[in-house]
DNA sequence: CCGGATGTTCACCT
DNA sequence: GAGGTGAACATCCG
């Protein structure tokens, strides 16, 4: 998915454009799209004549609530899925997606009375809704984010401290661009152990991924980092130029300066 | 043509 | 239990 920025992004867009419209319609073609269970019949039912109340969000999960009892709709984009209400999509652009728009790829939508549309646009189909997400499954939000929330979901483990930061039950949010630009701001090594951090590391790093998620949305995505021009071969480090190195941590792709990251 | 790419979930290893 | 790997999803891009 996106990451948070984006997410963050369509939640201020359902917030500001969706809210306090009768649902008239609930478009549902796509059952794989449909998590836990969740059939056409359930969600339409669920949904059709009732409103919108509230969009919140959970790390990289979209939360919309409904009217009365009206369930909770989690939205999921995986990493190609865009939100568009009336037209005006969340993002403007969006890495490894496509800009075109072709209504094939609307996997999930709500017409409302007044003529007007929300979509889950997604040309992949790594996302997906589901009613009444249990938010247990996550970790607190990384928008943010304390030192000592940080040092609680860091504490006593041995895996790779990217790959904890990527653990959505330990820290909801960051994704595998926003973590390489984090861990690069914040001068320590992505293979560490995560428990291995000293006090003060912690709170820089804390530091670090707070500006970090605040600068991505004010840019407007998690590809507008300083790293991420040169998360590529030849690629050097911004701030020393010493060459970026490529490796995989936690599953993921992964460049980071060999020099400055420790 | 091939290989990867902002993600999540699950099965299957060690 | 903790980690790691690979598959699946479908499209675009180099």
């Amino acid at each position: 998915m996106p990451e948070l920025p984006e997410v963050e992004a369509y939640r201020r867009l359902a917030a500001s454009e969706a809210l306090e419209r009768s649902i008239v319609g609930v478009l549902a073609p796509d059952p794989w799209f449909l998590k836990r269970g969740l059939t056409p019949e359930a969600v339409t039912v669920g949904l059709l004549g009732r409103r919108l109340t509230s969009a919140t969000r959970r790390g990289k999960l979209l939360l919309l609530d409904s009217d009365g009892d009206g369930p909770v709709v989690g939205v999921r984009f995986g990493m190609s899925g865009r939100l568009v209400v009336d037209g005006r999509a969340g993002v403007d652009r969006l890495m490894y997606s496509s800009d075109r728009d072709v209504e094939a790829w609307d996997r999930f939508g709500l017409d409302f009375v007044d003529g007007g549309r929300l979509r889950v646009r997604d040309p992949r189909r790594l996302g997906g809704i589901e009613l009444g997400p249990d938010l247990r499954r996550l970790g607190p939000d990384a928008l943010g984010l304390g030192p000592a929330v940080l040092r609680d979901a860091l504490v006593g483990s041995g895996a790779p401290l990217k790959a904890r930061l990527l653990d959505q039950s330990r820290i909801a949010g960051i994704g595998n661009l926003i973590a390489d630009e984090a861990l690069w701001r914040a001068g320590l090594s992505p293979v560490r152990a995560a428990g291995s951090l000293t006090p003060a590391e912690v709170r820089r790093l804390a530091t670090h991924l707070r500006r970090t998620v605040d600068a991505l949305i004010v840019r407007g995505g998690s590809h507008t980092g300083d790293l991420a021009p040169e998360r590529r071969p030849g690629g050097v480090c911004p701030r020393d130029g010493t060459p970026v190195v490529r490796s995989t941590v936690g599953g993921r792709t992964t460049w980071w300066c060999p020099a400055h990251q420790r």
